[in-house]
DNA sequence: ACCTGAACACCGTTCAAGT
DNA sequence: ACCTGAACACCGTTCAAGT
């Protein structure tokens, strides 16, 4: 009697798990309430029921994709020893997370308030932070350093995102050698001991390298 | 014989003055075809003479921004001494500009490709940093740190973008002191050692604090 | 060469109406 | 209680047509 495929009843949570899943393979701008309806089989309007405007279903995006952060760092590593090495660890599997939702820091960083789910975040932080000695004062600033991290540094500001073609002529690269030579130097393979640092850009390692220098300045700055 | 007001010709030039105004002055969702026709007395049409895109238009304005950017940071001031003043004189610069235009931080890492006016400031930093000692392996990875805290440091993710008034009743903060006493603590003035250092947050502050870790680190990383 | 009117497909959102 | 049709104001964009 039971029809082959029942029509699930609409929630806010089916609702934001669609909408996760239009962003992740389609991109931000795919999260629409018509595209939306058109993933759950039902009209654009009914979402309005569970969501009360389109600002409100990006904040649950970001809150979904933070509460993937929360759950992924809920529980420490047992070996762990010492704040740095807990800290590092979740500000990789942070950064995990949003590589897997590349949309996910812009819309965070878009929203007028950060989501309540990040307070739990923050709190375990602050609380590994001053059982290490630090002062509130520091920890705060550590708040501010480690998210301005795992959120701005997933995008690239320098070589095309696909890393794939090169974009430059013969003719293009000549000039740049005469106009911008550290730059030139920067891109050439096997010039000034590099080689080639652009062209093998490996982000995560730029990534773990910057988060060192910060995690080791907060250090001194503890003592 | 001539009109009191002349209606000037269209261009690119002008097209992109008036987005960034709006931009500005209402937020970069104002920044719309028909929105920069009306500020410029044509049709939305009309500026496709001289644009290519939306997307293009969008991209002129990250140019507009990092050119901005270029013009303040061209000339180091007369009396620096050592790479450290002149990189960190030239990240406050560039952040004091994006503070002035609090959407660009946003539409610069939302593009696919750096606008090329970026390789200019590249130069000039890879160049005052090799010449302070730094491999090209590390200049690379400086840039990816300051870039990424130039950028990414405007937005906030922690207090309410206004700093006004209060969004917590008494009873949530009476409940929060129990569930996060960590946040609670960094939140109210006169406990442990703080004065509120959540209330009395100083981003700027923030931000050369920990601009100043990753100078640090880079010239522990240098020798 | 430069600008516009008309038209299209697509948005978010409201609201009265259906079940 | 839950969902929808019709309608509105607003998008980006094309293209033939005006000057």
């Amino acid at each position: 009697m039971i029809p082959a495929t029942v029509r699930q009843p609409l929630s806010r949570e089916r609702i934001l798990v669609a909408a996760v899943g239009l962003a992740d393979a389609y991109g931000i701008s795919a999260v629409t309430m018509r595209r939306i309806g058109e993933a759950l089989d039902c009209e654009a309007m009914s979402l309005y029921y569970y969501v009360e405007s389109k600002g409100a279903l990006v904040a649950g995006l970001a809150e979904q994709v933070i509460g993937e952060v929360v759950a992924a760092t809920a529980a420490d590593p047992p070996g762990a020893t010492g704040w740095r090495e807990l800290v590092l660890g979740r500000c990789l599997l942070a950064r995990s997370v949003m590589l897997r939702h590349p949309w996910a820091p812009q819309v965070i960083m878009s929203l007028p308030e950060a989501p309540t789910v990040t307070y739990a975040i923050y709190e375990q932080l602050v609380g590994t932070l001053v059982d290490a000695g630090f002062t509130y004062e520091l920890a705060h600033r550590a708040i501010h350093a480690l998210g301005s991290m795992v959120l701005g540094f997933t995008q690239e500001l320098f070589e095309p995102a696909d890393g794939s073609a090169p974009t430059m002529t013969v003719d293009q690269m000549q000039a740049m050698t005469e106009t911008m030579p550290h730059l030139a130097a920067l891109a050439t393979p096997d010039i000034h001991g590099t080689e080639g640092s652009l062209s093998t850009c490996d982000t995560q390692a730029e990534f773990e390298f910057t988060l060192g220098l910060l995690l080791d300045g907060l250090d001194r700055a503890r003592a």
